[in-house]
DNA sequence: GTCTATAACGGGATAGAC
DNA sequence: GTCTATCCCGTTATAGAC
């Protein structure tokens, strides 16, 4: 049954690594069977399409990372700072090594289909639970106003980190992404002051 | 020579639909001359390549968008508030009807080679002549925060463009997608608010 | 200069033996 | 569960007609 680890886990880790690599319309089932030395048959077997492979490949990268999000906040306590929302938000997702799932990260983001069903599942009880914290940090701000300004730092993070590999080497380097701590400080300074920014009418 | 426009023009018209329906790689270069109702050749007579083609199709959306961004900047004179320059940055990309074309951007954006390039030659210039008005109108700020706090604003808009489609009936509806006026008015409130946070360290 | 027809290739998926 | 063999479709590119 097994031979070092079995064959559904070696496909997925190659989709992974593959699909980071090359993105998922140019990562053939045949690159990834090689790559995990299994049989082509094999993906439709244990996964019924490429798609669901897909699916299944970012769902096992973004869970762990969502878990540390929820832990953190909890961590904080029931009257989290601004600051500790957005660290709680943030950091999990821009203290890994983000660069070599970046391409896969924004792979995802541009597919509307799988994005919605991947959305629907995980990612809307986790913007709840944020957007929960912030309206008992800033009680001042109406629901739309917390949803907008929450989504716009989740749009900071996740340029971050899909950019990381354009913006690395422009600008004459000025971006540093070698420092995470740092970088995390600036993004929650910068975050946390627009959270606090009076609302608009 | 023509017909009603002319071949290249019909190309480029169903290219731009077709990609930001279906993405770039989904999008077959049958697809694109059915559409247009042009031979299969006549692309790769016009264009060289579909990659040629995709670039092509993303500098005629862009140029017309990230002119009004440079004028809107210059028309608000040599000393810009805060205020002004987010909103000349923002407000030309999201004041448009950019739902039909989200897709094509979140592609664009997901597809690091083609980015790199278009990024490359067009956005660069852009990025530096508001980093620059940004360095007028906060000068205590250091040349690394202003470009992290710039790609963070960037990332916010993209995020509401390419999000849209996905976040507008989600959350029960509480983002509104339809006032374009409010939504920009709420994001330069943010984004000011966060430019004028002090820096780090 | 422009288009037709087709070549040459690689992709996802599946049937059926083992 | 796994593998071989194969199907059928869509892709890019080009040769050559107009």
């Amino acid at each position: 049954m097994n031979q070092r680890t079995d064959t559904k886990t070696r496909i997925l880790d190659a989709a992974e690594k593959l699909f980071g690599e090359k993105g998922f319309d140019a990562t053939s089932l045949r690159d990834i069977t090689t790559e995990a030395d299994v049989n082509l048959a094999a993906v439709n077997y244990h996964f019924q399409s490429k798609e669901s492979l897909i699916e299944a490949a970012i769902m096992r990268c973004a869970a762990p990372v969502n878990e540390k999000r929820v832990a953190m906040l909890e961590a904080a306590g029931p009257n989290p700072t601004v600051e500790q929302i957005v660290e709680a938000f943030v950091g999990p997702v821009l203290e890994q090594d983000f660069e070599p799932m970046a391409p896969l990260m924004a792979r995802v983001l541009a597919s509307p289909e799988t994005m919605q069903r991947v959305f629907k599942h995980h990612m809307e009880t986790l913007s709840r639970r944020f957007a929960e914290a912030i309206a008992v940090a800033l009680p001042e701000l109406s629901p739309t106003e917390r949803m907008w300004r929450l989504h716009w730092v989740a749009g900071s993070m996740a340029h971050t980190v899909t950019r990381a590999p354009v913006l690395r080497n422009m600008f004459g380097g000025v971006l540093d992404f070698d420092d995470r701590k740092l970088m995390i400080a600036r993004l929650v300074r910068f975050a946390a002051a627009g959270f606090r920014a009076p609302e608009v009418q």
